[in-house]
This record gives structure tokens, C-alpha cells and sequence, in this order.
DNA sequence: CAAATATAGTTGCAAATGTAACTAATTTGC
DNA sequence: GCAAATTAGTTACATTTGCAACTATATTTG
């Protein structure tokens, strides 16, 4: 009797985390264009900004946390928003390596800008799914992070 | 009366995109570690390799399409698999401009030695949901992917 | 309280990536 | 059947990214 060693299947096309990765790119795109094109500001400026926004005072290694951007790239990214005058930045009372970020008037009213446009893109996507969808979906990506990442939460 | 403009509420942490990007990134940086670690092989190169297994003769441009990557992309990857003769090409005898790409013997076995890896990768992940979970999953992924680029089928 | 260790953030350098220009082969349209 | 336009794939250059080393401040420990 011969021996029959079938290599499993292995379909891209069918591949989670390809298809993941497509997704995650082909959405990115559009948003990525759309803060890059109407306001200059890169992804990684752009999740600087709303976490400002949301917290203000906050620090450079929190968003990092935050955003799942390590600190070279916020550090970067927020680099170049103070150079636009978008952030400002203090230092630390409490501790002087810390620096606090806020957002600029400039920076809040670029921010207030994207938001509503940010939110209609995310509508436009999740317009093809119910309620119930959009919700099942949030918590199957909920597990998934977690099945991905079981030491840290992701978001 | 005073008039309110309230700012609609952006939560990053609640943000399609950027859980989509979050999740897909947490997924790709655990498999790409597999290819490199075992294989030295970047993640294009891995889909190459993939595509190539599965349609021996394809072309580069095919690859492109196939995996959503750009030719640069795949002309990059392709010279890398080359390099390490892991990859054969043929001039087509209909076309002299496309090159028809095969895996050689030894990129067969490493293909056939990274199937069963990945594939209990994406098997991990898939443990945390029911059957009737992941199928749903798939089925959102596709509705979400015809919204993000209604022009071309994503995979 | 001084030395060692840790943390916040930046900078420099190498590798990866994207865009545009290019070569070579093919197809189209007159 | 030949000039113009198109397509496959590579190369060159600029930009982005990722990692390690660095500076400066804070904390720990003996």
C-alpha cells in the first residue's frame, strides 16, 4: 500500500489573516486619503490628535499605549503636528521627563473638522451591515484580539 | 437661546478603522514572525510563495492581482525567492514579456513545511469562535470589503 | 545620599516601501 | 506593416519605518 502524504490546502484567498490584512489596507486607504489629502496629516498625526482630543494633558507613552503605536512614531507624528502648530506641549511639573500634550486652537478646529467626515466614512462602510451585523461583528474582532494578542488588550 | 454645536464624539477605541488596522496588524506581526523566524521568508514572499503553489506558471502581474500587492511588491519578493532559488522562472513563449514562475523543488518544501504551521496559526485564532461565528465573520469581512472598494473584488 | 537602574522621549542609521521613470516586448490603429 | 500606444517587469530615487543608541530625568537600593 502506498503511503499518501496530501499537503493540507492552504487557499489565500480564504486565509484569515490575509484577509484581514486586505481589508485593513483597502479601508486605511480611504481614510488615510481623505486626512491626507483634505488636511495634510498622516494616519499616525491623525490618532495623535483624537487621543489630544479626548484626553488632553496626555503624554507621548500613553498614546502610544492608547493608539498601539510604538514611540518613535508618536514621537514623530508629534513632532510634526507641533511644527504645524496643531499641538502644543508642556512639561511635566511632576515629573520633567514627561511632556503633556494638548491640542491647539488650530489643532481642535482641524480636529472638530475631521471628525464628522472621519464618522461618515465609518458609516458609509458600515452601511452594508444591520445593527445586529455591525455589533457581531465588533465582537467576533473582539475575541479575535483577543485570541491574537491574550496578554495585552488591543484596544 | 444659546446655540449648541456639539462635536460628534469620535472614540479611536471604538473606531472601525482603526480596530481593523489594530487587529489585522496584532495578526500579521504573530505569522510573519513564523515565516521569518523558521523560514527567513517576509510575508510577500510567503504570499508569492502561496499563489505560486497554487497556480504553478503564473505570472508576476497575476501574483499582483492575486494578492493585492503591487508589482514593485511582487517583483521585489519574486527576486528575493529567486536569489535563494527557492523560485524558477521561464520566459512565456507566447508573450516574451512575462516571465511564468514555478517553485523550485526546495521552495516546494519549505511551502509544504509552512502550510501546516500557518494553517494551525489561523486555526488558533479560529478556536475562539464557534462555527457559526467564523462563518459570519467571513461573510462580514466580504460585505465590509465590497463597501471599502465596490470597483474590485479584494480577494 | 551616591551609584545603579529604569523610564520618557529623541536622534541616527539601516532596511523597507512607494512613486516614477525606464527597458523590452506586444498590441492597436491607420 | 509601421508608428503609437499598452503592458510586463525592473531600476533608481525619495520617503517612511523600525531598531538601537543616546540624553535627560526619576526611582530604587544598599
Amino acid at each position: 500500500m502506498r503511503k499518501v502524504t496530501a499537503t493540507p490546502a492552504l487557499n489565500l484567498r480564504s486565509f484569515l489573516p490575509f484577509r484581514l490584512s486586505v481589508l485593513s489596507n483597502a479601508v486605511s486607504r480611504r481614510i488615510a486619503d481623505l486626512y491626507d489629502r483634505e488636511f495634510g496629516l498622516t494616519i499616525w498625526q491623525w490618532r495623535v490628535m483624537a487621543v489630544s482630543a479626548d484626553s488632553p494633558g496626555i503624554s507621548a507613552t500613553e498614546i502610544g499605549q492608547r493608539t498601539q503605536m510604538d514611540k518613535v512614531a508618536v514621537s514623530r507624528a508629534v513632532a510634526g503636528l507641533l511644527e504645524r502648530s496643531l499641538l502644543e506641549r508642556k512639561a511635566s511639573t511632576q515629573d520633567g521627563r514627561r511632556a503633556l500634550l494638548f491640542l491647539s486652537p488650530a489643532g481642535r478646529e482641524i480636529y472638530e473638522a475631521i471628525v464628522p467626515l472621519a464618522l461618515a466614512e465609518e458609516a458609509r462602510l458600515l452601511d452594508v451591515l444591520s445593527t445586529r451585523e455591525a455589533a457581531d461583528l465588533a465582537r467576533l474582532m473582539e475575541k479575535l484580539a483577543h485570541a491574537a494578542s491574550p496578554d495585552q488588550a488591543l484596544w
